[in-house]
DNA sequence: CAAGATGGTAAGGCATGGCTTACCGTAAGC
DNA sequence: GCTTACGGTAAGCCATGCCTTACCATCTTG
C-alpha cells in the first residue's frame, strides 16, 4: 500500500491493461483474461501483484472471483505525487529567487 | 513522455531515491552519487531513463552537467491519474444505482 | 600543453520477474 | 455424488534490467 509498491505494480503494461480492464466495473477472472494477449494464470498474478499493492480488491461469488478497483493504492500514489509536486515547485521558486539576487549581485 | 514510461521509470527504487534527490534543488552527477549505495555509472544510467521518461533535464555547466526536476514527467502521471479517477469513480457510483435498481426489483 | 576533474558509455555478470504448462481445490448443476 | 466451470499455486524457462569495472571524451587550470 506504499506509494512505491503501487509504481512497481502498475510499471508492467501487461499489469496495468489488467488494472485497467476493471476501471469500468468488477469483472471475473475469466471476463478479464478473455482478449488479453496472455494465459489466465499470468493474470491471476498480475491481480495478486496488484491486490498486494492496494489497487484492487476481490469478493468471491460463488465459483468466480470477482474484481473491482480498490482506491487506496491510487491515494496513495496520488499523495506522493501532490506532495512531491509542491516541494519541486517551491524549490524551483526559491531559485529563481536565488539567481535573482545573484543576478543584482552581478549587477552592482 | 508517456505515463507508462514514467511508471517504470519510477519504479525502481534507486532511480526513485535520485529522482527525489533533485526535488530540493538541482545538482550535478557527483553530488547525486554522493551518500548514494551504488556507483556513479550507475547513477548516470538512472539519469539517463529519467531523462527519457521526462522526469529530469539537464544543462551543461562547464566540466560538470546539472540535473533537474522536469515537469513534463510527473505531469503525465498526473493526468493520467485524475483522468483515471473520475473514471472509476463514475464507474463505481453506476454500479451503486445498478445495485440499488436491482434491490427495488427484489422488493417487488 | 599537460594534468586533473567530471561524467557518459561499453561489456559482462547476476538476480529479478513475467509467462507457460501442469496440477489441485472448491462451488454449482444435472 | 459425479462432472464441469472457475481460478489459485508450483515449477521451470527465458528475457529484461540493474550494477560493476574499465575506458574514453571534454573542459578547466596551472
Amino acid at each position: 500500500m506504499a506509494y512505491g509498491d503501487v509504481l512497481a505494480a502498475l510499471a508492467d503494461p501487461t499489469r496495468r491493461r489488467v488494472f485497467e480492464r476493471l476501471r469500468s466495473r468488477p469483472r471475473p477472472v475469466g471476463a478479464i483474461a478473455r482478449g488479453m494477449p496472455v494465459s489466465r494464470p499470468a493474470v491471476s498474478q498480475h491481480l495478486k501483484a496488484l491486490k498486494e499493492a492496494g489497487l484492487v480488491a476481490d469478493r468471491q461469488e460463488g465459483t468466480r472471483r470477482v474484481y473491482f478497483i480498490d482506491p487506496h493504492g491510487l491515494g496513495a500514489l496520488r499523495r506522493w505525487l501532490d506532495q512531491f509536486w509542491d516541494e519541486a515547485l517551491a524549490a524551483f521558486q526559491a531559485e529563481v529567487e536565488l539567481s535573482k539576487s545573484e543576478q543584482k549581485e552581478k549587477d552592482r
